[in-house]
DNA sequence: CAAGTGACAATAA
DNA sequence: TTTATTGCCACTT
């Protein structure tokens, strides 16, 4: 859409995702045309210019994996507001991207 | 104003 | 199969 920044095609992307589904760094990149950038997916969400509105804590790794350290202000909190959406979990830092991958059919 | 840094993922060896 | 390196934009100081 207007946006020709590729962090704004990141958010925009990010605020896509449906209630009780999980994104990875990479599909994001993707669905923006820049699979090389997964790198600065996750550093747009780091960085987080538009606190409310971009669900970094929907925002996992391509292994399902939440983040290893304090991101999302505790990877415990993520863990819980993902549960609370209808997330499912393998582990308790593993996300179910069998049936929580957004978005469906990406193959 | 310029340089450095940063929540990853894919490919090569 | 696993480990290591590369890629590359915007934001921070």
């Amino acid at each position: 859409m207007g946006s020709d920044g590729f962090f704004e095609r990141v958010y925009d992307t990010v605020q896509q995702i449906p209630c009780g589904m999980v994104a990875t760094y990479g599909q994001i990149a993707r669905l923006v045309g820049e699979p090389r950038k997964a790198r600065y997916v996750g550093f747009a969400l780091h960085s987080n210019p538009r606190p409310g509105i971009i669900p970094c804590h929907r925002v996992v790794f391509a292994d399902g994996s939440t983040c290893t350290g304090f991101a999302f202000g505790g990877p415990e909190v993520q863990r819980a507001l993902l549960l609370d959406e209808g997330v499912i979990f393998r582990d308790n830092t593993h996300v179910d991207l069998t049936r929580c991958r957004w978005p469906a059919g990406i193959e």
